[in-house]
RNA sequence: GGGGUAGUAGCUCAGUUGGUUAGAGCGCCGGCCUGUCACGCCGGAGGCCGCGGGUUCGAGUCCCGUCUAUCCCGCCA
């Protein structure tokens, strides 16, 4: 390709005219400059048909025989690679509009055309009904042809109009948007973090921040009183279909606000992000149900609640049964829970092993179960069940023929979280059978709350922070801090949608001393860790911080439940597969010697230690 | 770290109980075609059956290991 080629091109691009997508019969006779990627040819060998594609649309081009020179050239021209078209818009005989265009009632016919560019043979095929279907990995190395699709265009368009609504809203309500530091200080307290040298502090790290937490709390102390951002966090733990190393929160902060102020601002958020990007109208207020109400119906932090089926409790009925495993439950503390799935008898033997090893990738033993088929419950565990417990069963949870019971019995909390599983992998196949739907359309939005503030971690044998220890206890159970501190309850709320958590926050604790006390009497951090790792937040509060809460979106899960798509990889420009790879620009790769000595850092043979 | 699924032509897939020369559709290349829009018709090229071992007279097919992608558990707000 030579220099004076490369001239002769940029001297004779012209000024395109319209998009590709916008022409229709009212431009009928005017003179256009089209510019975009040829979709397709077709060539009857005498009349020629480009489809002309750009960002807009699909634009049909046509040239007739006789003009030798385009005939020469168009011959060449392959798909995908970019033409200008200068040419006439005329009306399509009306035999030959087509209807599933946009542009279907004109076509362009060309005058001259230029080929800006060659493209070589598409590694994959560009039509969406194929290439949704090509290996992912495949797709991902070339991400910018993938892309290039306009279904997959108009989820960036999507996610811009989102981000859009989420600036117009805030700004609206007072925020300033603030930016804060990706690189900041190591706090090993939940999430791995992406640790980063310093070149000019030998041997000490950064660490990428799992999110802007710590920064937007010094900014409410600092009187920014309103603040938030479009943030990048980041985290070193192993990838799931919703979990990237680097994701996008909406992070925002208030400063002399409550719970309701909070939940009238974030449904007032909802509802212009669902108008502005998908132009859907949803019901405000959102539900609120507690932690405990979600747990016992629907045995997850996280409900789904476009369908019913919900978890009842069986614990009082079986507090003295005959079958032990139940009555036994319910004597060291426990419950018996149980669950109808309403139609899935007819379910196999594989469908009903599938839900067993749900159960017990949770911790169940087992699955109890009984069928109601033709007039008789089948089961291995009726024979230990009494005629009124029996009954019991049919009156609460309406067992008609067809129905399946799932049981589960033991921990409060392990008993629900079973039969949540369940009630999921149930639901799958119910779907599947028609007799349930889940529409993606249908938003069922809802806030939990009152989360307890402290769970017991079985393995450190200490209490760790439910959602993170700024959280600021209820202040009904701020006396129980000391005396029962799993039953103190946070001023936490998370805002679920669909079975997807959408994002979560809580109401600060904002008084040093209380600060203090929760890391070190109830979560029990040694006083210098608390010191090295938070002081300079103790600090802080101690010169007037005002009373503070916040609360941080996932916006990738956002975006992605608004697009339907199934992996939040399907909106992001450019995705990192499950090892963290990105598998077009070729990250991670080794570093060279001298970046490293200047790192001061040096490579080890990668054997994995058991910790 | 553990469990499941997948890997055969550029792409999507088929390939029988282990048995001749591994197939199809799309794409690609060449030719024909003046109204198509998934254009059509004719012809052609294209294979380390993910990789490495093993069993066998013989392996795409069976066994072991390994790599890659993906889903889930652990982990993670």
């Amino acid at each position: 390709m030579s220099v004076g080629w490369v001239f002769s091109f940029l001297f004779s691009m012209k000024k395109r005219t319209h998009n590709c997508g916008e022409l229709r019969k009212e431009a009928a006779g005017s003179k256009v400059v089209l510019t975009g990627w040829i979709d397709s040819v077709r060539d009857h060998g005498g009349v020629l048909f480009v489809d002309l594609r750009d960002r807009e649309g699909v634009t049909q081009v046509v040239v007739h025989p006789g003009n030798q020179t385009i005939d020469e050239a168009m011959a060449h021209f392959k798909p995908e690679s970019v033409l200008e078209v200068e040419g006439e818009v005329v009306l399509r005989e009306p035999s030959t509009i087509n209807s599933r265009m946009q542009t279907g009632e004109i076509e362009v016919q060309a005058g001259a055309v230029e080929l800006l560019n060659h493209s070589k043979t598409p590694p994959f095929p560009m039509d969406d009904e194929k290439a949704d279907k090509v290996n992912e990995d495949l797709r991902l190395r070339y991400r910018y042809m993938d892309l290039r699709r306009p279904r997959n265009l108009d989820v960036l368009r999507l996610r811009h109009r989102t981000a859009q609504a989420v600036r117009r809203y805030l700004d609206e309500s007072g925020f300033l948007e603030v930016e804060t530091p990706s690189l900041f200080k190591s706090t090993p307290e939940g999430a791995r973090e992406f640790l980063v040298p310093s070149r000019l502090n030998p041997n000490e790290y950064y660490a990428l921040v799992q999110s802007p937490q710590q920064y937007k709390q010094m900014l409410m102390v600092a009187g920014v009183e309103r603040y938030f951002q479009i943030a990048r966090c980041f985290r070193d733990e192993d990838l799931r279909a919703d979990r990237q190393p680097e994701f996008t929160q909406i992070d925002l902060e208030m400063s002399f606000i409550d719970r309701e102020d909070m939940y009238a601002l974030v449904e007032g958020l909802m509802k212009r992000v669902w108008k502005d990007a998908v132009g859907a109208d949803i019901q405000t207020p959102f539900p609120r149900l507690s932690y405990n109400e979600v747990m016992n119906r629907f045995g997850s932090d996280k409900p789904d609640t476009r369908f019913a089926m919900e978890i009842n409790d069986f614990s009082e009925t079986f507090a003295k049964s005959g079958f032990k495993v139940f009555a036994g439950a319910v004597s060291s503390g426990g419950v018996v829970k149980a669950i109808n799935a309403k139609g899935l008898a007819d379910l196999t033997q594989g469908e009903l092993k599938g839900l067993e090893e749900g159960a017990k990738s949770l911790g169940a033993k087992g699955l109890a179960f009984i069928k109601a088929e033709a007039g008789q419950w089948k089961s291995p565990i009726l024979k230990f069940l009494s005629d009124e417990e029996q009954q019991a069963l049919k009156e609460q949870l309406e067992v008609e023929d067809g129905d399946v019971v799932f049981f589960a019995a033991g921990e409060w909390e392990s008993a629900c979280t079973i039969l949540g599983r369940v009630r999921l992998d149930a639901a799958k196949l119910l779907e599947k059978r028609g007799k349930i739907t889940r529409d993606p359309k249908d938003y069922k939005f809802l806030w939990v709350i009152e989360f307890p503030l402290m769970l017991f971690d079985e393995e450190a044998g200490r209490f760790a922070a439910a959602h993170h220890p700024f959280t600021s206890p209820v202040p009904e159970d701020m006396d129980l801090l000391d005396s029962d501190p799993k039953a103190v309850r946070g001023q936490h709320y998370d805002l679920v949608l669909n079975g997807v958590e959408l994002g979560g926050g809580s109401i600060r604790i904002h008084q040093p001393d209380l600060q203090q006390k929760v890391f070190e009497d109830v979560l029990s951090l040694p006083k210098d860790v608390v010191q090295e790792r938070f002081g300079y937040m103790l600090e802080a509060f101690s010169y007037g911080a005002p009373p503070h809460g916040g609360i941080a979106f996932g916006l990738d899960r956002l975006v992605a439940i608004l697009a339907n798509r199934p992996s939040i990889r399907d909106v992001i420009a450019f995705p990192k597969t499950q090892k963290g790879q990105d598998l077009m620009a070729g990250s991670p790769s080794p570093a060279g010697d001298k970046q490293l000595r200047d790192l001061f850092i040096r490579n080890v043979e990668p054997v994995r230690t058991e910790d």
